[in-house]
DNA sequence: ATTGGACGGGTAAGCGCTTACACACCCAAT
DNA sequence: ATTGGGTGTGTAAGCGCTTACCCGTCCAAT
């Protein structure tokens, strides 16, 4: 495997080795048109002799299409980009589709988007606000069709539902007593965290109460820590904190119980996601989770049908989301331990020798 | 943004509009030779106007070079994979190269994989023992350089460490008292399970000590919780378990906790790869971490070394790890809650009405 | 005044495929 | 025997780029 490689065999090698035309290969290959069985084993085995690929860039060019759809982030880390991407791919790969990634957080990301609107027949986009020039973006859309993905209402886009969730979420936190709650995140960051804190604003406003001004704190787990230091050392005093994601919830949650916090009794925490982790904090981690994978999947299958039909869908799909009630809302949660209803039978001194 | 869209423009309308040939038009947009200030700016605008992109198929085609990266997984739920990917990604991006994805579960993938193979330069290839027919890959590593990852010891293939990490790991375990462990995961399904209950048996054998049979289970949390009922029902009694990743190892701490058991102090818990999760369990997570990132990352810088040289490096690359104590195994962790060093002020009364 | 570079840009030959079209060929129907 | 309709295959024209090569200009040096 190591060393020199040989040009790769074209089709042109492979019509020599077969006796017959590259259109005969290229029929064969493809599976169109009418070819004598005898011919077109013929064909396979040189092919397969010669470890012959039909080379995408060619057929591309000369089908006038890639067979590809692109998928932009503007990070891949956390659970739910890998979601996305995970229904994204896997719906594309059904469909025939391949997929190019790009995922950045460079604002000046130009040249690899471009470079990746180069190689496909459509593009899915989930763009942070100022991330990419408007102009930059709507440029490529009048090229190709640009799905956008959690980009707010508009008619290019697809996302999940939310400001009706949030305000569920925080009407839910009433429910519990609690009165004086902050919202966890930045809205001006993601048109999904705006449509979060809009959805908490209405359910003040329908309380007769006062809104607090949003923690502006962005999506890591640092910045929930960093925010959980900043509430223990300054003087406000909420009993509910509405976060944006559940990576920033997990964080808050884990810090404020080493500072000797009380979760949900002091404050209750919800996140937004259901992520992994969520089910094993203890408490469990109240949160919204939302069809991700599924958003991702619908990506996919509305480009191909844009592709398909050269017709975009007029009306924006927004899927449902789901509240998840645990432990750190209030809400009660089995208790863990407390009784031992089965004991696993151990033994009993760990100092023995083994057998 | 709706409805029917013009062909995007080709080199040819540059030009016209430009009031140049093609090769100056290219030139320009490549950034290679000399061309007049004023015509370059000419055409730039001219490429401007009419939204020109080089189509990249045609590109490929002339260059004879992708200028992008495949790299394929087997699958890509869970924090591994997309780590991975991560690194992957940005690498590949900074050295210029673009990213097709693909992942499957399927053991006959050969269609996408060659559609994948067909467009890139190189390819970096995570496959489970069995998924891939060997015939097919070989064919394909005929024709371009195809680089294993974590597939254990080969010429063409990088990654982590994964024996003495697993003997350390079992041997922490010993030094807590354990004499009953159970390797939880399957080392058939691949490489690196297999190297890690390598590990496992080789600190036995250092300690004179007999081995169980491992538990074959695969890699995801339900695999835990069933492997946890499992023991819950039968009759063996380990009083370690050392499993093949931090979801299985994360599922079955939970659900035996739920069954009552006390975690290290009737069953010590070790996980690998350090996930998020693992720091967010009571008690945390022994676990092992992985430079994942980095992995991918040295993926896609050694392919583009293999691409650029077009030779391959001689000696597999292999990552070190580092083992991460936590509570799970036995080791004393900081207490929670138990004192409460900084409580935060918060209202007394939550029945209150709001101010 | 001649000449030889440097400079700028055009010409054209591919790159490796797909596919419309044309053309043999063979056999059934007349 | 002639005809006509499949069948199977080859011919050739692109697809939209890159790039080697060549050819004018212009100006500095002689």
């Amino acid at each position: 495997m190591t060393g020199i490689r040989p040009r790769p065999a074209t089709i042109y090698a492979v019509a020599d080795a077969a006796g017959v035309s590259i259109a005969t290969v290229s029929r064969v290959l493809q599976g169109v048109g009418r070819v004598a069985e005898a011919t077109r084993e013929k064909v396979l085995e040189a092919a397969r002799g010669l470890d012959y690929l039909p080379g995408g860039s060619a057929r591309a060019l000369a089908a006038k299409k890639h067979e590809a759809v692109g998928l932009m982030l503007p990070e891949l880390t956390g659970p739910y980009f890998a979601e996305l991407l995970v229904g994204f791919e896997s719906a594309a790969a059904d469909l025939g589709l391949s997929v190019a990634l790009l995922m950045t957080d460079e604002p000046g990301l130009s040249r690899p988007l471009r470079q990746l609107a180069a190689r496909v027949d459509g593009l899915a986009v989930m763009a942070r606000p100022g991330q990419l020039a408007d102009e930059e973006l709507s440029s490529l859309a009048r090229r190709l069709p640009v799905l956008q993905v959690a980009a707010g209402l508009r008619p290019d886009s697809i996302g999940t539902e939310n400001t009706a969730s949030a305000r569920e979420l925080t009407e839910h936190l009433f429910g519990h007593g609690r009165r004086h709650l902050v919202f966890v995140g930045d809205p001006d960051l993601a048109p999904d965290a705006a449509e979060r804190h809009a959805g908490f604003i209405e359910a003040h406003a329908a309380a007769g109460m006062a809104v607090s001004e949003p923690a502006r704190v962005g999506y890591s787990e640092d910045d929930g820590r960093r925010f959980a230091h900043h509430l223990l050392d300054g003087d406000e005093r909420p009993d509910g904190l509405v976060c944006v994601n559940d990576e920033v919830a997990v964080a808050l949650l884990d810090e404020l119980q080493r500072a000797g916090l009380a979760i949900p009794d002091d404050l209750a925490i919800t996140g937004w996601d259901d992520v992994m982790t969520a089910r094993y904090t203890r408490p469990g981690l109240t949160t919204v989770a939302q069809p991700v994978r599924d958003l991702g999947g619908l990506a996919a299958t509305t480009l191909y049908r844009w592709l398909t039909t050269g017709q975009q869908e007029h009306d924006p799909t927004i899927l449902p989301t789901r509240i998840v009630l645990r432990g750190s809302c209030g809400c009660p949660e089995a208790q863990l331990a407390a009784i031992r209803p089965r004991r696993m039978p151990v033994r009993e001194s760990l100092k023995e020798e083994p057998e």
